[in-house]
DNA sequence: GCAAAAGTGTTTCACATACACCCATGC
DNA sequence: GCATGGGTGTATGTGAAACACTTTTGC
């Protein structure tokens, strides 16, 4: 959460007509050199000492649950267009000091596109991490993270997600790569290849990679329509 | 929910501190003659015409919010220990009359053995209903229900939760009955006796149907420690 | 005997796996 | 040439699907 979360403060930055109970906490996760990480921001409150925190906030009065998520992860990083998800609903009794405060956790993935851009924006107050080792966090905050990382898990293998991680045009060796990173697993190239073009869900750009220093891949596009017209049919993605 | 859902009255059922922006309302599955069907409780007051609604109700401001699914289960229905799972949190702006009310949402399977104990309990107000003809309901609890059934079906193909809604000893067709009425599908009897067989989660209780008019059948339980230590071993349940 | 459900056997075919191999390109 | 990753081919085994079949029991 953003440092908006100090409770009991009349703080001026604390937008009016809030409800009170509730908050957002957004998961955002992207991929980085093959690695795996989540954006987040440094409380600088001295209450804080420099924890870290997921970026979130209040929800407005006026706001479906989804659009403060949205709203949230635009004012906090600049990212829209993207893939976002409920996670779950976290509200331990003791999660939040003083007061009662439930949080909604939203997740979503960021495309390698504009991953770069987010870290440049607010450069010294927000960061991505890697998920593998990550800094000391504010309330339940590592909690509903590996909570999420669990989810992502499961979700990767079963939903055509992981391609909101890449950039629009990919490699199929980034795409197992990036298997391979979130699920932490070695996989066989030939029949990775094969198991996904089988699957129908790639567009060829009939473009090629550009100063690699070896042999350029064929560059592909996730064909979302393609998915959709599949699932309707029946379809299941698996990996 | 139940009556005491009726917004900005003080009446002497609600009780005393409550999260006032948040409730609890509990999707409850059970299996009868092969229907698949949920626990739905009639709106007494006038003001919402003998609509029905899930059971639900207030969180108190020390209260977990799974230990309040619990209570409120248990309150409305009497049922206890059973597979109780957050289902996820609705919260449209004008989900609820007058005020902003966002709703945690729990979901639960029942097994055949208290299915017909529970409709006795509280004959006039609470009520089995199949899934596939509900009545009227209050706010966007059809809008619940029918997120409810997207996840039951997708869960019960990738856990065994199907369980929970037999009695402890059941035969082999008693759960394939269980698959065919949740994923509306037929499946073939032997191939499906030898996929559950393989997984090695039954135990032969080794005792046989009593009363029926044909060769009686093995009952078997569900082994769930057995399951436990598979799935630590990497293994994943699939239908 | 007949009906109805329990339970077994067998063939077929697709597919996941494992691994060997050739291709293209920059240095 | 050689290193690096791109991309293809093939043998093998497991297992899902389809369906024919035998067994047991009540009436």
């Amino acid at each position: 959460m953003s440092t908006s979360h100090i409770p009991n403060t009349k703080s001026p930055s604390l937008p009016e007509h809030v409800i009170k109970a509730l908050s957002i906490d957004n998961l955002i996760f992207g991929l980085d050199e093959d690695e795996l990480k989540i954006l987040l921001v440094r409380q600088t409150d001295p209450m804080h000492q420099g924890k870290w925190a997921l970026p979130g906030g209040w929800i407005r009065y006026d706001e479906n649950l989804r659009d403060a998520a949205y709203r949230l992860l635009e004012e906090l990083t600049g990212i829209r267009d993207v893939y976002l998800e409920q996670l779950k609903t976290f509200g331990r009794v003791d999660r939040f000091p003083n007061e009662r405060v439930v949080t909604v956790a939203y997740y979503a993935l960021v495309s390698a596109d504009n991953f770069s851009l987010v870290a440049g924006q607010t450069a010294e107050e927000v960061n991505w991490q890697s998920v593998n080792k990550l800094p000391e966090l504010v309330y339940d905050h590592a909690e509903i993270i590996a909570h999420g990382l669990t989810v992502l898990r499961h979700q990767v293998c079963h939903q055509p997600i992981g391609f909101n991680l890449l950039p629009e045009k990919f490699t199929l060796l980034q795409l197992q790569a990036l298997y391979e990173a979130i699920l932490n697993i070695k996989l066989d190239k030939p029949n990775f290849r094969r198991k996904i073009m089988k699957m129908n869900l790639l567009s060829p750009c009939n473009e090629k990679q550009q100063g690699v220093p070896h042999r350029a891949a064929n560059l592909y596009t996730f064909d979302a329509a393609a998915y959709e017209q599949l699932s309707q049919s029946g379809f299941s993605f698996e990996i």
